[in-house]
DNA sequence: TCCCCGATTAACT
DNA sequence: GTTAATCGGGGAG
């Protein structure tokens, strides 16, 4: 289980997020046990993106989106859940990607607890669903991905070009003409069967 | 300081 | 398909 390097990450988020398909997340608990699933969803955030938080410049909130790449920026939203990107692009750049849904692989007796469901299809499938199924919140806000210990992306088996699909991103009110969502067709993503074309890899 | 509203979800009808 | 829940961020005053 190879780590995906920072150079995987220090690139635009409109890169970073459909080459992310396939790879998997881990997440470290406090107690040591390991929770895997493999990400299957995400959506591109660009610094002169409207729709970006990082839209308005850095304020605290944001602050690691224009750190370095390789990191995790989480936030919360709507008073009650958190959902979490990887930043991407060059020191100083304000750009993520949100993961938005993920296929559980390990540890799925832990997420049931977290989510309070036994429905294996909905643990994670959606991006605060997948930030309370691995126990993410504000206080992993800035977590390295490269060396840290508590969360990471290890080297799946990748997406074939063929499996990825595009489309607008869900949730925002500006920015919707861009193609910025990337996803597996599968029960595993949070898309429902809509207009979609395919991606180029 | 005040106020509006959100990169959502679950529980409704 | 509709809507309540719930609170911090950030712009306006």
């Amino acid at each position: 289980m190879t780590r995906l390097p920072r150079r995987s990450f220090a690139r635009p988020a409109t890169e970073v997020a459909p080459e992310l398909l396939g790879h998997v997340l881990a997440r470290r608990l406090p107690d040591g046990a390991v929770l895997r699933a493999r990400i299957v969803e995400t959506e591109a955030y660009e610094q002169d993106d409207p729709a970006s938080h990082a839209y308005r410049g850095r304020t605290p909130r944001v602050r690691v989106m224009f750190g370095p790449p390789g990191h995790l920026y989480v936030y919360f939203t709507y008073g009650m859940h958190h959902c979490m990107n990887v930043v991407t692009g060059p020191n100083g750049t304000g750009s993520a990607v949100l993961l938005r849904a993920a296929e559980p692989l390990e540890g799925m007796d832990r997420m049931s607890i977290r989510r309070s469901t036994g429905r294996v299809r909905d643990l994670c499938r959606g991006p605060a669903r997948l930030a309370q199924a691995l126990d993410v919140d504000r206080s992993l806000d800035g977590a390295d991905l490269v060396r840290g210990s508590e969360i990471w992306i290890e080297r799946g088996a990748g997406a074939t070009a063929v499996n990825i699909r595009r489309g607008p991103r869900v949730g925002i009110r500006v920015g919707t003409d861009l193609l910025w969502r990337f996803w597996i067709d599968g029960p595993w993503s949070s898309v429902s069967r809509r207009a979609a074309v395919p991606s180029p890899r």
